[in-house]
DNA sequence: TCAAATATAGTTAGTGTTTACTAACTTTTT
DNA sequence: AAAAAGTTAGTAAACACTAACTATATTTGA
């Protein structure tokens, strides 16, 4: 997990092409014209182009992590916080349009068992997060108790996603955050107490 | 829309490959291989692969269209019809676990506009009939008023999605349609008055 | 302290494989 | 006889990756 500047730089830039094109715009030869040097020197910082992929796929995990634990360690009601990680992740994804083509690009990684366990992986303890503090709010008598936080996850996170989809593909035109907004306003009414 | 049979035969082919191992999995060769006869051959009867994906996207569409019609069709509750169009759902992706890599191939299209703008179309035509349905069961009293139907169908959408991706990250071994039933009991309860 | 040794990070030139697709010919069906 | 549907043999481009060489830092030992 602790990688180069040079390896950063490599993940900066494999973000970038993926953002740009989807990830069949990865390959070597891009990633080196975008590094400005050749094809070769690219190996000298990671194995092969899984690694890479690998790489890019945990550092992006490290950064969200970051925020979501923040705001998990507040002291706030459970139905605020999970409004705030639902505002972050609209926020973020406005802010990195590249991450969209990322999140989106996990169902192809599944070729590579590799790639596809850490995908498989970042979603479940993703979704584990949210149905712990769902639990939480239906402890605190903040949310429903008559159904399950499971499925009040799903829900949740299935609605953030094909919002994200939906705006993709229209070709990112639409307020990302105003649609944020207002998922997040008719949740919060199905969900609350 | 009027295919030979040849080209339902490939059609199909394509899909089942698709469906083995992902959208990377159709190439012309594996094609013609699946189809019993030379790579050239495929070119008698399809322009370039574009036109395959193209003709498969359209193909599939109609399937599911004829379905959701019946059950649009049928004199009951919009609550009801949803609920069927829901079981409907995923019925229909255990049946043919291979429609589940179509379905989130549709990210991978983006780099080719056609394609892109089909699937655009797709989802954006079935998102239009569940607001429909929702808005019907607002009017009849049968669907909380105090939500935006646009909203809701995001939600339901969502949660579909989201419950296929977990089944199939996790390797298809859960049970889809039991999967299914839970998550239908959760939005039931959410969403009617 | 400073030159030799070594490790690091880059280069050019190329490999073998896979890809979608085509030209030209043959067989089969209408 | 002619249209339709197949064949063999091949192309050019893109792909991930490598061998062998070179320039540049960094470390080490007298």
């Amino acid at each position: 997990m602790n990688f180069t500047t040079r390896q950063v730089e490599i993940i900066e830039a494999s973000k970038y092409l993926i953002g740009k094109k989807g990830i069949q715009n990865l390959t070597i030869k891009n990633l080196a014209k975008k590094m400005s040097f050749s094809e070769p020197a690219i190996y000298r910082h990671f194995k092969d182009k899984t690694e890479i992929l690998k790489a890019l796929l945990l550092f992006h995990r490290e950064i969200i992590k970051g925020e979501i634990i923040k705001i998990l360690n507040s002291e706030k009601p459970s139905l605020y916080k999970i409004q705030e990680i639902f505002k972050f992740k609209f926020k973020h994804i406005e802010k990195n349009p590249a991450f969209v083509m990322i999140i989106f690009s996990e169902t192809s990684f599944q070729y590579c068992s590799v790639l596809s366990s850490i995908v498989s992986k970042i979603m479940e303890q993703r979704s584990k997060k949210i149905i712990d503090l769902l639990k939480e709010g239906q402890k605190n008598n903040e949310i429903r108790n008559d159904v399950e936080a499971e499925q009040l996850a799903t829900i949740i996170m299935g609605g953030i996603r094909k919002t994200v989809l939906s705006w993709k593909l229209e070709g990112f035109k639409s307020d990302l955050n105003l649609e944020g907004e207002k998922l997040w306003i008719t949740i919060q009414k199905l969900i609350k107490k």
